[in-house]
This record gives structure tokens, C-alpha cells and sequence, in this order.
DNA sequence: AGAGTATAGTCAACAAGTTGAGTATGTCAA
DNA sequence: TTGACATACTCAACTTGTTGACTATACTCT
């Protein structure tokens, strides 16, 4: 349930409607919880239900009427509680590790495309955290908040930076080790098993 | 459907029981695709009624029948044309970072207890990565596989070192900047919001 | 003798995430 | 004027992941 402890962080910061806390998600926050508008908007219906949160209708010229959401004393109450227990690193799960496991059976210059295709990812990424890198050393002197968001911001940087450097690392294993037995594209593969023996 | 496809991936090594596969995911797999044994058995049953899959019942003397499965000709095909398909990064999704942006309205000392122990975890993590690596540079010559197995393992290596890395960062930053107007435990933390203005 | 672990699997309920459609209004540019 | 985009929210169907209970047998340790 760790949607609405995110959302009750954002809230502690300022009432927001979900479509402003989805453009938080867009931005900032986004950075290390991925969550749609949909997925936003259902978990403050059940936030509400549940009592950590509670809105006001706004009515807008112009625009349609918003619902500003505000954390409750027990929403506080859920995010003080939950921040106090342990959490645990996230399970992995990447597609693209599991192809370098099924490598040896496929074609090789697809893997060698993809390798590419995702350093190219991971770089433009790391350009668009660097800018927001520049942004925050502007500030002088910045807020408490706004360190500990650049402690998020370095989070992501070096993510990015350790990706691409593995992605060099498998690049230049291609490379020097350039195709032996290399099957063809498209080729039949199940006449290409290799027989390791399980466990 | 990634784990039906890191299924297939495994199958493509060797026909293995619902069970193997689930020891593989506990061993080497589990670096980079967490799966449950319980989510294993219902995606190879899918994969069955999909075709992608068959399997043969083999009676074991003091241990219950297994199905041994295998990937099926159509099975084969699947997963050469997801791996001719782009994949595209993970969505990030961690419960610690979003921690470190609740942090100021929270105890710090909760925030410094919780690094530790991750840095802790992470460190052991990449002790037991290291010892692998240390078998994988005894094999001469390693196979192809082996080579593109310790490439996953790589990954993973630089992952755990790219955290502990962090972890520093933010417990070097926890020491530098030592508790200004900082929460009490336990405290009532609404009182303490900061007022940011949102987007 | 009983507890724990390993093998091998099934079923059910629930929580979380994805995809797509639908309902409004208003602005701006081709 | 048509279409794209931004604001703002709702509903439904589906897939994926988690949790816990349940059935068996066999081996080992205390």
C-alpha cells in the first residue's frame, strides 16, 4: 500500500487534487513511484473511505470543479506509523536481464540493437536530471525540503549512470566477443539448445 | 507477460517441474525477476492452455509425481518474437525514496536507522553476488551461457554497489546536516508541515 | 515421537497495476 | 472549424502479484 503513503506525502506538502498530485507523479515524485491518474484517482476514493483523507469541492471558472484533498490527523497519523517500520528494497523485476539470460538462443545483433536502443534511454534521462541538477544548486540557500528532494534527484542520477556503464559493459563484451555460433535471425532456435542440466 | 516469457527463457536451458523453476528463481533468475512459486504454477498452467507449454507426468520413487514441462515449438517462436520486441525500462517503484521526501515532516533518527539497516542489506546482498562471482571466473573456459549468466550477474553487482553508494550519500548528508529544527519522535507532525506551494 | 525441512502440487481471496472508454469545459493553433 | 491539448474526474475489465491455507510423502534432527 505504499500508492496511498505516497500520496499522503505529497499531501504534507499541500492540498492537492488528484489531477495536481498526478502532475507531482509526472514530475518529481515520478522519479521513484511510477503511478497513473487512474490509479491515483481510485486510491483517494479508498483513502477517503478509509478516513486518512478528506476534500472540499472547489468550484473553477473555466475549468471544472476539482476535489483539494488534504491528509487527515489519521492520515498523519498512517504516514508517521508507516515511515517508523521497515521497509524492503523493492523485488526486481527486468526485462532486459531476462533476455541476456535467453541471449545464447537468440539472434545476437538483436540484443545488440536493444543494448544500444536502452543506452540511449538511460542517457536522455540522465540529461533531463542533470538539468533539474542545475536547477537546484541555483537555490541559495535551498530548503530543508528541497535537500532531501535533491537526495531523491541523486538517487535517480546514479541510477541512470549505473545502467548506461552496464550497458557499456555488455556492449563491449559484444564486441569483442563478436559472434561465434551466432544464430541467425529468425532461425529456427529450439535446434539451438544448449542442454545445462538443472539445479 | 514478462514471466511467462522468463519462463520459456529457463525452459529454453533445460524441461524443467513447476518446482525447478522456482528453485531457479530463488537462485540465479531471482536477480533480476522475482516470481512466487505460487505465480509460476498458475502462469505455466495458462501457458499450457495457450499451447506454449506441454508437459509430461514423471513418477519419482519417495518424492510426489512432478510434470516435467517444456517450451512447445509455439512456445519457441513466443519467445523469439518478444525478444525481437523493444523492451522498455522498469518502472521505478521505491518505498525508500519516498521516505527521504517525507523526511522533513518526520523523525530524523527513524530516517538514519532505516539507511543503515538498507546499506546493511545491501551489502550482504552483494557479499553473496561476489562469491558467485568468484565461482563464475573459476570455470575455463566458461560456456556461452555462463558468459551471458555472469553479465545478469554483473547487473546485479552494480546495482547493490550503486545503493550502498547512495546510502553514503544520504547518511553523509544525515551527518553534515545534523538535525536543525528537527521533528521529535513520535511527535504530532501536522503541526510541522511545510507550507510549498504545489506544481 | 514430534518438529522441521524438502519435494510437488492445488485453490481461493485479495491487492495492485494496466488499458481503454467516457463525460465535461476551455484554450490555442493550423 | 477541426483537431490537439490541458483541466478534472469516473467506471469497467483485465492482468499481475501477494498471502495463506491445504494435501501428500519422505528425510533428518532433537
Amino acid at each position: 500500500m505504499a500508492l496511498a503513503h505516497t500520496i499522503l506525502a505529497v499531501l504534507a506538502y499541500c492540498p492537492c487534487s488528484g489531477y495536481d498530485i498526478g502532475k507531482r507523479f509526472d514530475e518529481g515524485v515520478g522519479y521513484y513511484w511510477k503511478a497513473s491518474q487512474q490509479q491515483i484517482y481510485r486510491e483517494l476514493s479508498k483513502m477517503e473511505t478509509q478516513g486518512w483523507v478528506d476534500y472540499e469541492k472547489v468550484p473553477q471558472d473555466g475549468k471544472p470543479d476539482k476535489k483539494l484533498y488534504k491528509a487527515t490527523e489519521l492520515g498523519y497519523e498512517e504516514l508517521a506509523q508507516w515511515f517508523a517500520e521497515p521497509t524492503e528494497p523493492t523485488p526486481v523485476r527486468e526485462d532486459l536481464l531476462v533476455k541476456v539470460m535467453a541471449a545464447p538462443h537468440m539472434p545476437r545483433d538483436l540484443l545488440l540493437a536493444e543494448l544500444n536502443s536502452r543506452r540511449q534511454l538511460h542517457q536522455s534521462q540522465l540529461q533531463r536530471y542533470r538539468n533539474k541538477e542545475a536547477q537546484f544548486q541555483t537555490k541559495q540557500p535551498p530548503t530543508v525540503a528541497e535537500q532531501f528532494q535533491y537526495l531523491t534527484l541523486r538517487r535517480g542520477i546514479r541510477y541512470e549512470e549505473d545502467w548506461i556503464g552496464w550497458c557499456d559493459e555488455v556492449l563491449d563484451f559484444l564486441k569483442t566477443h563478436g559472434d561465434p555460433q551466432e544464430p541467425k535471425s529468425s532461425a529456427k532456435i529450439s535446434s539451438q539448445l544448449t542442454t545445462a542440466s538443472p539445479r
